[in-house]
DNA sequence: TTTATATATAGCAATTTAGCTATATGAATA
DNA sequence: TATTCATATAGCTAAATTGCTATATATAAA
């Protein structure tokens, strides 16, 4: 098995407005973006400049919650030109999930 | 409705070892826990003082984390003969998880 | 009503988290 | 190779969290 689970650091990841705000916008790339040039909204997610954005912090904060959320596998980052783009994790995000109702 | 869920404040309460260990003791107080002759281990719930022993901590510390634990919905306390018991509100605790589960 | 005991609160110190600005790194292009 | 620009890191402050001891409150029993 590749994916392994911490249920508390995903909580604690998921314990922010900002980093929970991320997330849901991330369900639907398309309706919630403009259209990219270098990465592709679903396949590669979304550029990093964006979320930052939506989240209203300065890049270093943005830059250190994506971070957050990508240590507790929550999220995928994907370099590519220069930008980094982020995409939700579904297969983990769904692991926990089953976790979380199985242990809490 | 009389359950009002807010699933960042739960989260919160979660993101804590101290707190994962208590509402995981309290899935199953007979087990977990001596007989109480004050307090029914299954209707009223379990002791603060053993809950405090668990987590290994002062007795205001303890306090504090049960408090973030009943605020967010998750343990109902019960007051009688001087001791005040807690148990899991399983109602809120589900209504959490579905909503985790459809907006995470 | 007084006393004893369990729980809650006050208040303090240490740690963690979240925000910022300034700057370093690193990859793409000229 | 040099430049440019997005991202990462360093380093700081403020706020929130967690732990403690001391003390107040409140309930049960004497």
């Amino acid at each position: 098995m590749n994916i392994s689970i911490d249920i508390e650091k995903a909580l604690k990841a998921l314990a922010s407005d900002k980093r929970l705000l991320v997330l849901s916008l991330l369900k639907d790339p398309v309706g919630n973006f403009p259209p990219q040039v270098d990465g592709d909204l679903i396949e590669d997610g979304v550029c990093s400049n964006w979320l930052t954005e939506k989240m209203g912090v300065a890049q270093p904060t943005a830059t250190r919650h994506l971070k957050v959320l990508a240590d507790a596998g929550l999220i995928i980052p994907t370099r590519k030109k220069g930008w980094v783009f982020y995409k939700r994790d579904e297969a983990h995000i769904t692991a926990i999930k089953k976790l979380f109702s199985e242990e809490v």
